[in-house]
DNA sequence: TTTCTATCCATAGCTAATCTATATATGCAT
DNA sequence: ATGCATATATAGATTAGCTATGGATAGAAA
């Protein structure tokens, strides 16, 4: 019986990265706010979270910044870069034509055979 | 520069298995099938494809008979098994609802914060 | 006061999926 | 004879994501 996934592989930059472009988050926020806005069907894991996060900050599409949430904790906000901006761009664009691909894969058309 | 990718990972054998409810393939022609339905956006690479087939004769969703083809080569023709049929199934939906989750993360909604 | 839950970070190690590269073989056209 | 399309297959590398674990603190509950 395979395992229900936690979310669709290759897309968990893509996710980070749009979730960034509402407001600043720390990691905990990040992973809380995909979760919510899910309806509870996309959960990213501490395990793939924080590597995801140091990738992206080598990459230079976010910028981190410790500071204080207003419980008074210290946690590690990030920032989207203007990299980060234009590689959201990019996957989104890339993922769009993917699922449009895969509609017509999936459909039973006619043709193209 | 992150590489575009052949294909959305996670999604490979739910493409074979719906390839196949059109009609029993080898692997060559499920390969193409997959390319043209797509419009050439997506692409199974062989070292992709053939692992992929041993992995689902093995968890019984396709079985594979050695035929000749229309051009006189051998290949294995594979035709889906009702195991199959019912896992494809399985896969819509979990990818359907993936899909829409992640639908709403891209979506800008002013909710669920 | 102790215990539990929620908040927060991070890494080591495993597994699974995909890609790259390579090997083999044949039918057909040039 | 050379190359191209057809056809199968595996070894090896890479990568993403998950499991499991470790640590720390605030606040509520017991």
């Amino acid at each position: 019986m395979a395992k229900k996934p936690d979310l669709l592989p290759g897309t968990l930059d893509m996710l980070i990265l749009k979730t960034l472009t509402r407001a600043p988050l720390h990691g905990y926020g990040i992973a809380l706010s995909i979760k919510r806005f899910s309806d509870d069907v996309l959960t990213v894991e501490e395990g793939s979270l924080y590597p995801a996060l140091q990738r992206m900050l080598l990459q230079g599409w976010v910028k981190g910044e410790w500071k204080v949430t207003e419980t008074g904790r210290r946690a590690r906000f990030y920032t989207l870069t203007a990299a980060g901006r234009k590689q959201l761009g990019v996957e989104l664009s890339q993922f769009d034509q993917m699922i449009a691909a895969i509609g017509r894969v999936l459909r039973d058309a006619e043709e193209a055979g």
